[in-house]
RNA sequence: CUACAAACCCGAACUAUCGCUCCGUACUUGUAUGGUGAGGAAAGUCUGGACAGCAAAGGGCAACCCACCGGUGAACAGCCGGAUGUUUCAGUAACAUGAAAUAAUAGAUAGUGCCACAGAAAAUAACUGCCGGCAACGGCGAUGGUGAAAACGUGGGGUAAAAGCCCACGAUGCUUUGCAGUAAUGCAUUGCAUGGGUAAACCUUGGGUGCUGUAAUGCCACGUAUAGUACCGUUUUAAGAGCGGCCCGUUCAAGGUACAGGGUAGGCAGCAACAUUGUGUAAGUAAUUGCACAGGCAGAUAAAUGAUAGUUUAGAAACAGAAUCCGGCUUACGAGGUUUGUAGUACA
RNA sequence: CGGGAUGUAGCGCAGCCCGGUAGCGCACACGUCUGGGGGGCGUGGGGUCGCAAGUUCAAAUCUUGUCAUCCCGA
């Protein structure tokens, strides 16, 4: 694990392919205003976890609201997002991740402060569940 | 001084911590360090180009666009200057005249169409009417008061009754000549004519436009089914294709079309240095252009500018986020400033 | 990045091409038929024609600009 707070192109989700693949298998959950896709991938990736956001144009019509939102949701989870990593490291696991901002009206930086420590719990727990599961 | 409206300028700066894009350097190759990073509209996509591809970007029709004159510029439907109208305001007894706005602006004397209601009649001059005549008929367009618009206007002469039929003054269109102007056009003048409006109705005239767009286009890598079904065609009179529609011409042509299915969705170039930006100066009424000096000023591809705290200022808020790049147009916009106009108040 | 369509009464739509009176259905109000409801019949009200400017004697209609909504292609 590299740094403590950084957010860097390498951990982004970038693939086209791999992102199909999450929002037609993946597994989903969400709390309001989010909602989150999830999946455990088969392959190899260069990064342990690779996250996405992302708005729904049809509810931001604007380019500025919507790149506002996209910077509020990546700087709390740049700030949050320790409790997954400390997991992952333990377990030695990797995820795929997209979170999707779902509310139609423009969101205040610490309502999705607020939010993220609970979503990315949620995240841990449900892979818990899981790997149980399967064991 | 206050309020309102319009045009223009401007579109916060700095420090600390964490974090992001791109570029350079170092080495232990993912870390350190240095630099760099949105707008006046980046927007709307309304336009003009650059650039790239498309059989030889062939010809005609259709379609679309433009329309006073000159300048500007790579180009334009933009911009600048001018001419002539129209509208509004001021002004006058009425003109004249001045200011502002303006998509005005080729052709209504090429043709076709349309003009509600009212009115005799909305473009053919009919009806009513007036005059002459026994009548047939002939002459006339003054009479009719409706309408947005009624057959050049006013006055006089003239006549059986009338009429630009004639005269004076004036209006409009075309035209001759002279003067001024690069020109549009203006002023004076010669002759002829006078049946409205509408071309942002069809249209005619003149000029212009080939089409598609950076997901263009070129290259590299990876991968699948030497794969299925149906139809059309193959030595000719050829299916079909060659980037919008139709016709012609021309070139290619042994495969083509549809359905179902399979694979890929990575990288490099295009791609950031020029119709460039700022300042000064010269030419020009201006748009704009020349010269000198200085600067390097985003380049992503699920897509980079954020968060927290503090300082300065009276305040930090508006509209809003590059995706091939430039010129223009249009629209949105906070606070403050400048200029102009309107209204009110106070003083001299 | 490119292309197209639609804004008319509370709702759904005509009218626009070819300019002059804004209409239809449902809904609403009143009256009537019925003991009452439902339903039928009759009468009536209600529209800045998205917004702004222009052409015209006259604009929902023509022209230009603009705003909003929806759809399509790559």
């Amino acid at each position: 694990m590299a740094k403590m707070f950084s957010y860097s192109k390498a951990e982004k989700l970038k693939s086209r392919k791999l992102m199909d693949q999450l929002f037609r298998e993946g597994k989903t959950f969400s709390i309001f205003p989010l909602k989150v896709f999830y999946m455990q991938p088969t392959a190899i990736l260069d990064f342990p976890v690779k996250a996405g956001v992302g708005v729904s144009s049809r509810n931001f019509k604007k380019a500025i609201h919507r790149n506002r939102v996209k910077r509020i949701m990546r700087e709390a989870y740049r700030t949050e997002k320790n409790v997954l990593h400390d997991y992952l490291n333990l377990h030695q696991k990797q995820v795929v991740v997209f979170m999707l901002y779902i509310d139609k009206i423009l969101p205040e930086y610490e309502t999705i402060k607020t939010v993220m420590p609970v979503v990315l719990q949620r995240l841990v727990k449900k892979l818990n569940e899981t790997a149980a599961a399967n064991t």
